[in-house]
DNA sequence: TCTTGGTTTAACTATTTGGTTAAATCATTT
DNA sequence: AAATGATTTAACCAAATAGTTAAACCAAGA
């Protein structure tokens, strides 16, 4: 038993993850899907048993890399500083490795939230010790005040918003030169906690 | 002529818009259109004829409300921070009229870039300029020094992301409570200020 | 009123696509 | 080597879907 299972699996997971990214769930066929994997339709059925089952796993894949173990860093007892900019540096070296998530998720999120929900129920995740953690500085004066929501939103986008916008990024400022994007994509860590440490520091 | 031309026009392109934003180019259905604007798909045909084209009109409309005339406010010879303040307050209030605008484009840039080039071509749309008005400010010292691009992203990406991301923000931060959500989204235009006037205050 | 030309419809077509089925194949165990 | 059970395939099916066609309709001018 489990012959070539595994091998089979992981050829059509990869496959499937790259379909589904740049075609999205409406745009992705099983035909290419398997194509790519070098099987045929039959065995994909066989493996999952239809398109919303293999786009579930693909997703769920997804979204578990999108939203990384930052709890670590939240949890760890440094100065919220040093937390904020580890949490850009991990972010954004993910995303200079994944630079099709955020449009991936974006794009799906607005199809069908209820995958996303399911996660963020099954992982548990809860938002409202990093709201505290926030608040407390805020309290302390260690970072200007504000809403934590505001603050979140604000570092998260500087992050991600980048790579969403990528095309209309590589187009409008850098004339379709992707060396001259990928340059500027890297830079942004740099560029990001340089921005909000400024921004959220006090008077 | 021309008996209920307008009429009919009009009613498909409202129809069009609300399926081709809700559901994307690939999700959405000629049938669905036609349903939704009180036609049958042949009549669908006869006004535009294939999908593609029909998509096209669509996504042209909602390019150009999404790239707006800020050109009148980058011209003015007012200080550049008044500029930039004036660019958020005028792209959030476009946003929160149109909340769904970023996801689409987005979404459809990803799938098809050709659209949005062909749009910019046409518009003659130049960044150059405003490049060119920051890095004066910069040597100015009117703002803090780095390089142009990424400080128009940083503006652009606080104030489209939270549309963008507006389901998962929903979810995560407010629970699903929509009132909340928006209430947030319309301290956006204050805050995206706040914040970036004292991300870029010179020493 | 009769013609004309744009408008609208019902019915149809060709193709694509997700999914099924039954048979063949292959590795492993007995 | 024979049996077993997982794996793989070719051929097929039903539903959905973009697009077509030919005829009916209707408002306006001659």
């Amino acid at each position: 038993m489990e012959v070539k299972r595994d091998n089979t699996e992981e050829k059509i997971i990869d496959a499937a993850t790259d379909v589904f990214v740049q075609k999205g769930m409406d745009g992705a066929r099983m035909q290419e899907i398997a194509d790519r994997a070098g099987i045929n339709k039959a065995l994909l059925h066989y493996y999952f048993r239809s398109k919303e089952k293999l786009f579930d796993a693909i997703f769920t894949k997804l979204v578990g890399i999108s939203f990384p173990q930052i709890g670590q860093i939240l949890q760890s007892d440094l100065p919220v500083l040093e937390k904020i900019e580890m949490v850009i540096d991990t972010y954004v070296d993910l995303l200079l490795k994944y630079p099709f998530l955020p449009a991936f998720i974006i794009k799906e999120m607005n199809r069908d939230a209820t995958p996303f929900f399911k996660f963020i129920e099954k992982r548990g995740f809860a938002i409202a010790p990093i709201f505290n953690m926030l608040q407390k500085a805020m309290d302390d004066g260690v970072i200007v005040k504000t809403r934590p929501e505001h603050l979140v939103v604000n570092v998260i986008g500087l992050c991600v918003f980048p790579f969403a916008a990528r095309p209309m990024i590589n187009h409008v400022a850098f004339h379709g030169d992707d060396k001259a994007l990928k340059q500027f994509l890297s830079e942004r860590k740099v560029e990001v906690k340089k921005f909000v440490l400024k921004a959220i520091q006090p008077e």
